[in-house]
DNA sequence: CATTTTAAATGAACGGCATTCATTTAGTGG
DNA sequence: CCACTAAATGAATGCCGTTCATTTAAAATG
């Protein structure tokens, strides 16, 4: 979708120039986008276990030591690769809807979009705004919508911060197995939990982990939009 | 070998099971709870990234392989970490107190343990509480104070989960550098977002993360609060 | 055009990692 | 006393990310 373009023309821009006008270099093989998307198309076809330098090389037909040139690390790809996918995540709404649903919009592509990619989790949760364009873009996108609704200056990142903290760790949750609650043999001295757990499964015939989602992303929905000025 | 692996004198011998006299096999050096306590003393001293086999089967004087006999495998000893950790949270409120200050307890308590071990995160994530049986009593105390605050047995596997999922992203908010939000040569670029950080850094003194934390706290005590029976 | 410069690619290393396995050792139970 | 077995050994395996001296060839220089 529209997402995080924006950025209009910025000139020390740290990514993408596809060409030299003053010259050195040679021909070009390699680049940082070209990197990218391979690394993308890799991780999709063999998960993050199969995500090795020398297999995101053996795709571009390079050896392993040439990707040294365009990046300095495995850590460096893993960023660029969360950069990327951020511009999936779903910000429109915030242009022009109300707050609730900009933010459900938000929320939702949001961990839809990494729940396929937890391992970049770790990464992303440290990793300065200003190394990430595109993320940066998505923070620029949210927080107008935020200030936008009213809600006073210095609460807005907080929120923003307690919105995506949910989020992350919504995200795993996604990928736990359907068992992951059995007591199994130890069910007899754990009742209250035993039996909670077996009221949630005769429940809804929703997957549990967006039951638990949409629950925890609707008290934040009204709790934090209660900060709004009237 | 020639009766020493390494330097026979160990300038920290951290822990100590029974122990024989000749360097040779004997029975009982090695058991879970001596691996697990060694591997907490380990990672408290080395970090994640200096806790390997290796340097977990030096400080407990023995060959890296040995510890294959006790554990199948480096996630296992995560597991046995992460099981042993979660025994110091806080779940003793849910007793006898009211319930949102029970809650408050055991968040703070919970995330506050876990921001020092959030490689743990992606294990317990998706780790099946059978496997983990402090994990599984720690969830028995928790529903059986919501169960004593009113709540309808359906929500509360999902309410633990939207809990669960906050506290753990928060988690690794607490570890995030004190200037993620700089937004360096692009803050031309990102008006809103850059003034919305400026205010938060002249906001109180509290640490942000806290601040974070906080809010989205009471914001999910309040909407999930709601749920519960008159 | 000849020469210099330089980014980019190569392939052979390196050290570290988790894990496996044949073997050895020493207590234990028949 | 002997057979059995749990537990520790150390060597070996196969990856991994990363480094580095060297080569390649296109552009810049004059």
């Amino acid at each position: 979708m529209t997402a995080a373009t924006s950025a209009p023309a910025d000139p020390h821009g740290p990514v993408a120039e596809p060409r030299r006008r003053v010259g050195r270099p040679a021909a070009a093989v390699l680049d940082q986008n070209g990197i990218t998307t391979a690394a993308l198309q890799l991780i999709g076809k063999s998960g993050y276990d199969g995500f090795t330098m020398a297999a995101l090389a053996r795709t571009l037909n390079v050896a392993p030591s040439a990707l040294y040139n365009h990046v300095s690390s495995k850590r460096d790809v893993l960023v660029l690769v969360q950069d990327h996918l951020t511009s999936f995540v779903d910000v429109a709404a915030f242009e022009a809807g109300p707050w609730e649903q900009a933010v459900r919009d938000w929320a939702w592509s949001y961990r839809d979009v990494f729940s396929k990619h937890t391992p970049l989790i770790p990464v992303i949760a440290v990793l300065p705004v200003a190394d990430a364009p595109k993320t940066l873009a998505m923070y620029e996108a949210v927080s107008a919508g935020f200030l936008r609704a009213g809600f006073p200056q210095e609460r807005i990142v907080p929120a923003i911060v307690a919105f995506e903290s949910f989020i992350f760790g919504s995200a795993y949750d996604v990928t736990a197995p359907a068992d992951i609650f059995d007591s199994g043999t130890m069910a007899a001295s754990t009742p209250h939990f035993t039996s909670a757990v077996q009221r949630l499964a005769e429940g809804s015939h929703e997957k549990p982990a967006d039951v638990a989602f949409s629950l925890g992303l609707e008290a934040l929905l009204a709790g934090l939009g209660a900060l709004r000025a009237a």
